[in-house]
DNA sequence: TTGTAGGCGTTATCAT
DNA sequence: ATGATAACGCCTACAA
C-alpha cells in the first residue's frame, strides 16, 4: 500500500515504538544527553532516521517556553536604513542559534503598538525600528515587551537598551568639514520633522552653530527621497547658500542630477554632502562626501544589548554609534564670487 | 507584596478562574465564538482585561498544528532583489494574518538545505529564493518542505508551483532595443556563470542572436555590483562593441562612473543597458536605460501560489513576471566610425 | 541507565 | 450554552 498523500509526520512517540524504548529516551538521544547506553543511541538514532523523525519545534517550543526566536519590527522594509538593521540582527542571531521574525508597521504608527506585542508573544525576544509612536506609549509598550531593544530612537527610560546611530555627531562631521573649506553659509536639506532621526540631526545642526559663531544654516524640510532631493534644487540655489546639508546620500543624489541639468558645477560655484554612505556614493559624478555610518553594526549590537547569549553586553546606557567623514569630490574651497 | 520581578503571564485558567466558568468557555469567548451567553462573555472579558491576559501564540500553535508564519529564505538579504521579495511577501502575507520568518544563507550553497528545511518545521509553509543548491538536491528538499514556493529558479519539478522573473525577456527587450537603433555589435558583462539568473539572460542573448543573425554578442563573465562594472571598462572599450548590455543596473552604473573618468561619452561612443530599474537609474548621468523588472509583485504572487488563503492561486505551471523597457539617455543611434 | 507520569497552555469532542 | 476531558508533541523531575 502507498503512504497517503497527507503525509502523517513522525513523532517522538513513533519513534520510541520503532526502537523500543521510552519516549523520554529519545528525547535524550535527541538532545544529546549523554546518560544514555551506546547500543541503545545507534538504536534511537536508526530509528529516527528510518521515520525521517524531527521534533516538532512548535512541541518543544511550549515545552522549553522559548521559540529561540527574535522579532525585529520596522516601520518600512523598503528602506535601506532598517534592512542593514534586520540584516545585521538576523545574521548575529543566527549565530547564536535563533531565528528572526519580521514585522513592516508601513509606516503607520498607530499601528506599532499592536505589532510590537503581537511580535513578542511570539518570540523571545524584540527589537523595535526606529518607532514613530510617541514617548509615552513606546514607553507603555516596552513595559510589556522586555526584553526589548530600540534602536534608532531615543527615549526617556530605564526599561529597555538603546542603540542608535549619532546623526548629531554625523552632521558635526559634515559641518566642521564645510567650514574648514571655508564655508560661512550653509542649507540643510531635512526628512519629516517629527522624525526622531532628523531632529538628531537638527541638533547636530544647533550645537554646529554655537561651536562656529559665524555659521550660518538656513532650515528647509524636503523629505528623504532622490526625487525630494532633485526638486529642491531651485529652493537651494535660491538661498545663496555656498554648500548644502542634505538629510541622507539620496537628497544629496538626487540634488547632483537637478542642479547637472540646471548647470551649477559642483563643487566649485556648490559644495553637497550627504550622510549614510550608500554604495552608489563613491560612483556618482561628482562622488559624494558624506558620513559611513556602521548600519550593521546596529543591528548586531542590538543583538548583543538583547542579552539573550552569553557573551551578551547588557549595559543599559545607551548606545550611540558613530560614523566617519568620507571626503569625495563634491565638497570644495570656497570660492569668492 | 509586591509583585515579583519575572511576571508570571496569566494563562486561560487563571482567567477561568477569576471569571467562574471552564477554560472551555474562555476559549470561546477569547475566538469570537458566538454560542456564548452575553453576560458571561462580559465577565470574561473583564477578567482577562483585569488580569492583562493574552492567549500563548506557542500553544495554540501546538494545539492547531499551525503557526500562522510563513518562512522566507533567501541567499543574501543584502540583495535588493531578495529585499523586495521579502517586503512584497512579508506585506501580502500581513494581510491575511500572516508572520515572515526570515532566513539568510550568505550565499553558501550548502546551507540552504538545512535552513530550509529548518525554516520549515518552524512555520506552515516556506518561500525559496533562488537557491544556489543544484537541481536533484532542491527536488530533494520540495519533497519534505510542502507548501513550498520556488522564487527565481526554474527547476524541472510538479512539486512546487514557481515564480519568476523573466530574465530572458528582459535582455531581449533592451537588445531589440538596441537592434532597433542600429548596433549589431554587443558585449554582455554577466554575472556568475552558475547563476539561474545570469543562465536566464544567456538564454535571452541566444535567442535574441537566432532572432537577428546580423547581430554579434561577445560574451564575458564580470559580476553583480558597482565595483564589477567599474572595472570592466577596459574590457568593453576593448571589445569594440558598440553597446553594452550589463548583468543589472548596478554594473551598468559602474561602467557609466568609470567610462566618464575614461572620456567615453555614452550614448554617442558607446550605449550602455542594464537590468533592473533601481530608482537611481532614473537619475545618473546619462540616466540609465534599463527594464523595469516587477520585484515586489514576485513577493506577492509567491505568497498567492502558496495557496494558503482563500483568494490564493494555486495554479502550477511555472508564472513568469515580465519587465518592461524604460528607454532613457545611456543608449543611442549606431554612429558610423 | 531507563521508564513513568505530569505539565506546558490551548483547542476540540462530547456529554450534560 | 457550558463543562469535563482528552489531545497536540515534547521535556523533565522522580522513581526504579
Amino acid at each position: 500500500m502507498s503512504t497517503p498523500p497527507p503525509i502523517k509526520l513522525a513523532t517522538i512517540a513513533d519513534v520510541a515504538a520503532a526502537a523500543n524504548v521510552s519516549r523520554a529516551t529519545v528525547s535524550r538521544v535527541m538532545n544529546g544527553l549523554s546518560t544514555v547506553d551506546a547500543t541503545i543511541v545507534d538504536r534511537v538514532r536508526e530509528a529516527a532516521e528510518r521515520l525521517n523523525y524531527r521534533p516538532s519545534e512548535t512541541a518543544r517550543n511550549l515545552s522549553l517556553g522559548r521559540t529561540q526566536t527574535v522579532a525585529v519590527v520596522v516601520p518600512d522594509l523598503g528602506n535601506p536604513m532598517f534592512q542593514a538593521i534586520l540584516r545585521g540582527v538576523t545574521r548575529a542571531a543566527a549565530e547564536d542559534g535563533y531565528r528572526v521574525l519580521v514585522g513592516d508597521t508601513q509606516e503607520q504608527a498607530g499601528a506599532e503598538r499592536d505589532a510590537a506585542i503581537e511580535a513578542r508573544r511570539r518570540c523571545d525576544a524584540l527589537v523595535l525600528c526606529a518607532p514613530r509612536m510617541d514617548d509615552d506609549s513606546l514607553r507603555d509598550v516596552l513595559a510589556t515587551t522586555t526584553p526589548v531593544v530600540i534602536v534608532n530612537r531615543a527615549v526617556e527610560t530605564e526599561a529597555a537598551p538603546q542603540v542608535s546611530a549619532d546623526y548629531a555627531h554625523a552632521v558635526g562631521l559634515v559641518i566642521d568639514h564645510l567650514f574648514d573649506l571655508g564655508h560661512r553659509h550653509l542649507i540643510y536639506l531635512g526628512g519629516p520633522l517629527a522624525s526622531a532621526s532628523n531632529q538628531l540631526r537638527m541638533s547636530g545642526l544647533d550645537a554646529a552653530e554655537k561651536r562656529y559663531p559665524e555659521l550660518r544654516i538656513d532650515r528647509r524640510t524636503v523629505g528623504t527621497g532622490l526625487d525630494d532631493g532633485w526638486s529642491s534644487a531651485e529652493t537651494v540655489l535660491e538661498s545663496e547658500a555656498s554648500a548644502v546639508v542634505a538629510f541622507n546620500d539620496l537628497v544629496a543624489l538626487g540634488l547632483l542630477s537637478r542642479l547637472r541639468e540646471l548647470g551649477t558645477s559642483v563643487p566649485e560655484q556648490l559644495s553637497v554632502v550627504g550622510v549614510d554612505d550608500i554604495p552608489y556614493s563613491r560612483f556618482s559624478d561628482p562622488s559624494l562626501t558624506t558620513v559611513s555610518m556602521p548600519q550593521d553594526e546596529l543591528g548586531i549590537e542590538a543583538w548583543r544589548r538583547l542579552g539573550l547569549t552569553t557573551h551578551a553586553d547588557a549595559r543599559n546606557e545607551p548606545l550611540w554609534l558613530e560614523g566617519s567623514l568620507q571626503a569625495r569630490e563634491s565638497t570644495g574651497p570656497l570660492r569668492k564670487k
